[in-house]
DNA sequence: ACCCAGAATGAATGAATATTCATTCTTGAT
DNA sequence: ATCAAGAATGAATATTCATTCATTCTGGGT
């Protein structure tokens, strides 16, 4: 193809090429996916539409169903990558073969938790979108209730390690485990909404505080 | 009036009546705040319609608009109404000229931010509604931050009194005071998200645990 | 008994949006 | 070089919903 002048054209494309590509489906599934989450941390859940998802991913409004089937799935997919993802990454750093050191385990949790850049915060505006909606949705709150269950044992799990190795009298694993838990959610909740008022230095300070008041010789 | 037999009718409403009441506009105004927040509990804030808010208030679809401007309005107040209420609760007791023992207090506050039946549930279910689209939507954040941070000053300054009277050492009021509240909310979502994991009653526990771990001589 | 200010109604309107599907395009196999 | 499978497109459709407003109704004031 040439144009007037004889050059060729169409060679790499420019910027908003149009060129039509053919990709795998797991491929423009989870290209999908992230456009959804971006605009979910953008828009808010109730404001997003499909137009808007498929844009932002740069493909046409007709491939979200050829892929899933409805925006529901969409929605309902995006929460299970969400969910899958956040709970994943903690459960690797609990079961932790590659640090040995009880202490540094959690560190290396807290700093999962509440560590990160603007990523993480987008992912954190998602999440907080479904449980939002996960009152009146009994699918989301499926979706949520299995990956938290796991990651709420491996929490149990680690805290019983400390306090058999610390020694630790009076403290009650699963208890402590789910005050943890909440607590992070908590911070998470405050970052969000109250970014003026909570800093994540002071979340980060805060969550440190819980453990070390709980795990003194662990936590420096 | 009267039917073919000439019985008077119209004479007391039956249950599905139309009768038309005019009311005053405060009276008007709360009815639909309520109505809201029954839809966004029972059917989540994004599928919450104008048709539904009035059909619940038993009210026409055009009333809406002519005592709040707009849905956003309504949901805008809504939010503030909710946040206002749930506040306020809490700072008077924490004020608590009525309960002169600290201690006491204390249990007060976590009976109200834990306590209660269904109410309580339909109001924190709205709650995260907005805190999920809090995120994109300044508004809100604003709304929230504004009465969070008052609520935030008061129990600090609670804190203080109790560290004051206990004599604690290294405790720092302001710290813990952001650690209680985010526990709270914490224990709140796992509440709404995840009720077969944590029950009230043992969310009750896990938050006066952490009160006694701070102010073993005030909560026993 | 009568008025009328303004509260309340709900059919109508128009804008937004999910979903469909006839058509076009790409790629790997032959 | 050709072809078929199926990936991708986006105009068209049908639905849902917020908002409007012409009309009806109510109740306190006279």
């Amino acid at each position: 193809m040439t144009d007037a002048s004889g050059a060729v054209t169409e060679a790499l494309p420019e910027p908003g090429s149009k060129r039509r590509q053919i990709r795998p489906k797991a491929e423009r599934r989870q290209q999908l996916i992230d456009a959804t989450i971006r605009c979910i941390a953008q828009h808010g859940l109730s404001a997003v539409t499909m137009q808007m998802v498929t844009r932002e991913a740069g493909l046409s409004v007709g491939i979200a169903n050829l892929h899933f089937e409805s925006k529901d799935n969409l929605l309902k997919e995006t929460l299970r990558f969400v969910a899958e993802e956040y709970h994943g990454g903690q459960i690797e750093i609990m079961e932790g073969g590659d640090i040995p050191d009880l202490g540094e385990r959690l560190d290396a949790l807290l700093d999962f938790q509440l560590g990160r850049g603007v990523t993480q915060r987008q992912k954190m505006s998602v999440w907080f979108a479904y449980y939002g909606e996960a009152g009146a949705r009994p699918v989301y709150q499926k979706i949520v209730s299995t990956v938290d269950r796991l990651a709420a044992q491996k929490l149990e799990a680690l805290f019983i390690q400390i306090i058999r190795e610390g020694n630790y009298r009076g403290v009650d694993a699963r208890e402590l485990a789910t005050g943890y838990s909440a607590l992070i959610d908590g911070l998470h909740l405050g970052l969000l909404v109250t970014p003026r008022e909570l800093s994540k230095r002071r979340a980060r300070a805060v969550a440190r505080d819980f453990l070390r008041r709980a795990f003194p010789q662990h936590i420096h």
